[in-house]
RNA sequence: GGGCCCGUAGCAUAGCCCGGUGGUGCGCCCGGCUGAUAACCGGGAGGUCAUGUGUUCGAAUCACAUCGGGCCCA
């Protein structure tokens, strides 16, 4: 049976009761059940990084999952959602590295691969248990109990296989490749791991002697000093011109090659006193030139090398217009390098330091070869500054990156992009714009896959080389490896699997693992499948995949989004997912990222242990659109509180009434609750709209969860609650509650009232499901499921939304604001009944509407009548006022006359003559005035007691004058308000007797309260006696009980209640 | 340097697609209510709709440019 609830909205504690009922019922698992005959619904879990503790972000990104699945569950689908965790990497890899105190590679090398992953691999289970934790006390819902994991065997199986197809489709290559390289990491990383900011960095302007000329040079500039030892090339543009400039500095002539646009910059950079372009030329006739290295003098291989003037389209006019061409150090040098078969030189080592090849700086970090070069150029050096630009850093260990080209294997994204174009075109996209303008240009600019790393923790490529024949085999299972190599692999980690050899089919060489694992984009690209135990088991593949929904941060556009596609279109040919929600990024409140740095960094657990999960789900929810940045804001979280108190408050206010009733919900055969409403007897208007109300909102819910529009459902939501049914269904019925007895009128309220909350239990479940939950399992009958998750979703009564009713409601609110004001502005509390309101309005909605709720119209406005009146209150007046602008040159002298017998003159009088085209007269002394309408303005002036309002589409009219009767009941309320107040005071029960007695200082007040207002106050306050009598004694007659003074509207009083004996209170 | 999104009162937001007097909440000030009460309700003040230019009879809304913030890329 329904139990009262005394306690306010006490969020922690309600909380830890739902978390416990759910686990000890095992809930999840048996509303899991209930659907499992439903039509599938597949959604993969982006998989968070197994490093630490959950942030905002991460936080957000788990609510919006969980709201979309709990309400998708109870539209009736059976929803599969696993957990997932992404556990290998060079981030785990890089916080050992810390743990351990490595600095380099060596240190691994020499510590042990296998100890070394073995404490990667219980870092990231440790941190995955800490995560679900989080997890789950957010109240999320996934299947935490056997989450994927990128380390399991079964998962690293799934990347294996994809590789085999990605091998057998043509789509793997093994390639010379420039790469971004971490020189800390010593390992390639991904477009996708490079992160960007501000660097300085030497700015460098360089001449390159021309061959065969003598003192003449090209001028190049460039950023990067160390690169200069691989240069191979100057790569001009072919449309723009240049020049050959004989330039004058300290006496010397040289002569100098530069685009022509640029001479006068770049030479005043280098101090150049004066110079004279002897001549000018396209780039693309400049490619004849030969040209010497300025390093020959001390690198070798420089000397060796013969270097050429190439035409190359990225080069734009900027610095010299000639750029200094490096096949071995950048990704548009190492094309172009192809192109015209340059030699690709790369004489850096995978920790970033100058091999033997370049004896001047052999062994140097190439940052710190920067200034020997530099010094090594000589007089070739033309210019030096420093700027600062954006450049790219190892995502994990912020180190600056470099290019290197070196041995790889790709994927051939770039072969596929226009069928991911196309694939991309027939995902759903929330919004729109994420697919078809942000996701669609990143994939128009896709270039090939690097996914090797010359790492430890990650998933070892399958690829086995012979070391003959030079044959490749790639593995897409565990069995079929340990079926050619004869071994049992029990872990397809590193370094075990490093030592798996297999015979070679081509030869008989035998074929051993290439060193490489997985870019860890590639473990999380094939989650969708791996999920579901492919391709070990194909059953729930066969049935579910692909997935109906996903939903990621916008950093995923380039990540998780591309990555899936990318694999899911090299496995089988299209996207691994239907519809996709992307989401913002949680900010502060000035809109800057959080960071550490910063202090500006608030976590989950802050918000969570200050006003619930609930409301911190409902406040990222509904606080801003999905897809736009949340800027994180306290207010708007305490107001997101808040509503959830008064929710809380609305809940628990009809209960003690119910309780004392006896009140039952009507229930079926099998003890469910009956959903039919109907319009049984004692209806009324407000009944019928707040139910009208909640159809409307549950019908608008359904579109917006479908566009991922989720602030939009929160938003009704909270709206419903805060206007509809606190602000004014509660007000319109708290006397129905009062009544004593039984009374149709009031057990329909009951039922309207139970019936709203149990649907709005069901409307909200899906994003505070605590609190629902806790309301639910109060309000439900024994047949009734025993949760409320297990419920179906509420879409709405079409039969039950009328929507005249509404806008009628609208109109009466309007109606209820205005009378309020009206009040106001006459100084009088609602608390004392006025004669009469009168709406004034010319339009037939407003009349239609006040008449047919003129109940609740009487009720709010307190008033013994309210009436509508078409064109003019009748019993307002005008106020006539002399225009003097227009009195003063008509009648001169006599104008101020004319003022005072107009202000003396009955205004309507003037007014009805105007109106009807008249001129009006007025007489003084037997001299007569003649006015026309100019020269008198008509202002509305009501009579004394009579205040009004603008209400939507008229005019209300508060006629505030008081009458005995009227006083008489305004003092009767004043009292009863005090004896309930010190009732309360006595800490009585709502069914108490009392008895009061009260001491009047006013015989007339006390003489217009006796006889009929005594029986009223008596009973209101449920007093079995009341004692009332004009006086100023101190004594009032009851004893043991409370006493006090009250000043009553200037009228002193003293009020005695006390509680009366149980068994004297029957009536 | 490029792509996408965002910029509306002290704060947070709606409206923008489809042009027609800018709404709402929090906070602030004033008042009311007192059987939801460490709650609740009404009213008021507060806005160069980031800036500029254009299109138009009319621009927060459409176009272009600039500035600022975010994400992504080069």
């Amino acid at each position: 049976m329904i139990g009262e609830v005394t306690s306010s909205y006490k969020a922690g504690e309600i909380e830890e009761q739902v978390r416990q009922f759910w686990k000890t019922e095992e809930i999840y698992r048996r509303t899991k059940e209930i659907h499992a005959r439903d039509p599938d619904f597949f959604f993969v879990d982006g998989p968070p990084y197994t490093t630490g503790h959950i942030h905002l972000g991460t936080a957000w990104n788990k609510i919006l999952k969980d709201s979309v699945l709990r309400h998708t569950r109870m539209t009736g689908r059976n929803v599969i959602a696993r957990a997932g965790y992404d556990m290998h990497g060079l981030p785990i890899e890089v916080k050992v590295e810390q743990e351990l105190g490595f600095k380099s590679k060596k240190d691994i090398e020499q510590f042990g691969i296998g100890p070394f992953i073995e404490r990667c691999r219980s870092f990231a289970a440790a941190n995955l248990a800490v995560m679900s934790r989080q997890f789950q006390d957010l109240g999320v819902w996934l299947d935490f109990d056997d989450p994927y994991q990128t380390m399991s065997p079964g998962y690293v199986e799934a990347a294996w296989w994809t590789l085999q197809q990605a091998d057998r489709a043509g789509m793997l290559e093994k390639g010379h490749r420039v790469v971004n390289w971490c020189p800390r990491c010593a390992t390639a990383i991904a477009d996708a791991e490079v992160e960007y900011w501000d660097e300085s960095d030497p700015s460098i302007y360089v001449k390159f002697p021309v061959k065969g000329r003598e003192n003449e040079f090209l001028v190049i500039w460039t950023t990067t000093p160390w690169t200069l030892p691989a240069n191979v090339a100057v790569a001009v543009h072919p449309g723009i011109r240049y020049a050959r400039v004989e330039a004058e500095k300290d006496g010397r002539k040289e002569i100098l090659w530069m685009a022509e646009e640029l001479v006068a910059p770049v030479l005043k950079k280098a101090r150049y006193q004066d110079y004279t372009i002897l001549e000018t030329a396209d780039g693309a006739t400049l490619t004849r030139l030969e040209y010497l290295s300025p390093l020959a003098g001390t690198i070798e291989l420089q000397r060796d090398l013969s270097h050429r003037v190439v035409t190359a389209d990225f080069v734009t006019l900027e610095n010299t217009g000639m750029v200094h061409v490096a096949p071995g150090h950048g990704w548009d040098d190492f094309l172009l390098g192809c192109r015209e078969n340059l030699p690709i030189i790369c004489p850096v080592d995978a920790s970033g330091r100058f091999t033997g090849e370049v004896e001047s700086v052999s062994g140097l970090f190439v940052k710190d070869a920067d200034a020997v070069l530099l010094g090594d150029l000589g007089d070739h050096l033309m210019a030096k500054e420093i700027i600062v630009h954006r450049f790219g850093h190892c995502w994990r260990c912020k180190t600056p990156i470099i290019f290197r080209a070196t041995e790889q294997w790709f994927l051939k994204a770039s072969e596929m992009k226009e069928q991911m174009l196309r694939e991309v075109a027939d995902v759903t996209w929330c919004p729109d714009w994420a697919g078809s303008a942000r996701f669609s240009d990143w994939i128009r600019e896709a270039r090939d896959w690097c996914i090797s790393r010359q790492r430890y923790w990650g998933i070892p490529i399958p690829v086995w080389e012979c070391r003959s024949c030079g044959a490749h085999r790639v593995f897409g299972t565990i069995a079929e490896l340990e079926q050619a190599s004869g071994v049992s692999v029990p872990d397809p980690h590193r370094p075990y699997v490093d030592q798996v050899s297999v015979p070679c089919g081509s030869c008989d060489g035998t074929m051993e693992r290439v060193r490489d694992i997985f870019d860890v984009w590639f473990d999380s690209a094939v989650a969708s499948w791996a999920t579901l135990g492919f391709p070990a088991k194909t059953g729930d593949f066969e049935r579910l995949w692909p997935a109906d929904f996903i939903t990621e941060g916008q950093d995923q556009t380039r990540g998780w989004f591309y990555s899936q596609l990318g694999a899911g279109t090299i496995a089988f040919g299209r996207a691994p997912y239907k519809k996709v929600l992307m989401h913002g990024f949680a900010l502060d409140a000035e809109g800057r990222k959080m960071s550490k740095s910063l202090g500006n960094v608030v976590t989950p657990e802050e918000v969570i242990s200050s006003v619930g999960v609930d409301v911190l789900r409902l406040y990222v929810l509904s606080s801003s659109a999905p897809w736009d940045d949340l800027k994180f804001n306290w207010d708007g979280v305490k107001t997101v509180n808040r509503a959830l108190t008064i929710f809380w408050n609305v809940y628990r206010f009809p209960l003690p009434y119910m309780i004392l009733d006896g009140y039952t919900p009507r229930s079926d055969a099998s003890g469910r609750w009956d959903d039919r409403t109907g319009q049984g007897e004692g209806i009324t208007l407000e009944d019928r709209w707040i139910l009208s109300r909640i159809s409307t909102v549950a019908r608008e819910l359904g579109p917006a969860m479908e566009e991922g529009q989720l602030h939009r459902a929160t938003r009704a939501l909270l709206t419903f609650i805060l206007e509809d049914l606190s602000r004014w269904y509660i007000q319109l019925i708290r006397p129905r509650m009062w009544l004593e007895g039984d009374a149709a009128t009031k057990t329909v309220a009951y039922d309207t009232l139970y019936t709203v909350m149990r649907r709005l239990c069901v409307l909200l479940a899906p994003f505070t499901p605590h609190v629902t939950e806790t309301m639910y399992r109060n309000l439900r009958l024994s047949g009734d499921p025993e949760s409320v998750h297990m419920l179906s979703w509420f879409s709405g009564v079409d039969t039950e939304i009328d929507g005249r009713l509404e806008q009628e409601m609208e109109t009466v609110r309007s109606f209820d604001e205005a009378q309020a004001y009206a009040r106001q502005s006459g100084k009088r509390k609602l608390r004392w009944p006025v004669r009469e309101c009168v709406v004034v309005t010319d339009e037939d909605e407003v009349e239609a509407a006040i008449t047919s709720l003129s109940a609740i119209c009487r009720e709010r406005a307190n008033a013994r009548e309210v009436r509508v009146v078409r064109g003019r209150y009748d019993r307002a007046g005008w106020r006539a006022e002399p225009v003097m602008k227009a009195l003063g040159p008509a009648f001169g002298k006599k104008a101020p006359k004319v003022k005072e017998l107009i202000l003396a003159e009955d205004a309507s009088r003037m007014k009805g003559c105007f109106d009807c085209g008249e001129t009006v007269t007025l007489e003084d002394d037997g001299e007569i005035f003649s006015l026309s309408s100019s020269q008198v303005s008509f202002f509305e002036e009501l009579p004394p007691g009579i205040f009004s309002a603008p209400l939507k589409g008229g005019t209300v009219y508060v006629d505030i004058t008081l009458t005995p009767e009227l006083e008489a009941e305004g003092y009767a309320r004043e009292i009863i308000r005090r004896i309930q107040e010190m009732r309360r005071r006595l800490d009585l029960k709502v069914e108490d007797y009392v008895a009061v007695g009260v001491t009047i200082d006013d015989a007339r007040v006390a003489g217009l309260l006796s006889g009929s207002w005594e029986d009223v106050i008596r009973d209101e306050v449920r007093a079995i006696a009341i004692q009332l009598r004009a006086g100023s004694q101190e004594q009032v007659g009851v004893c043991a009980g409370l006493q006090q003074d009250w000043d009553v509207e200037g009228v002193a009083m003293v009020i005695g209640v006390s509680k009366a004996a149980d068994e004297t209170g029957e009536k």
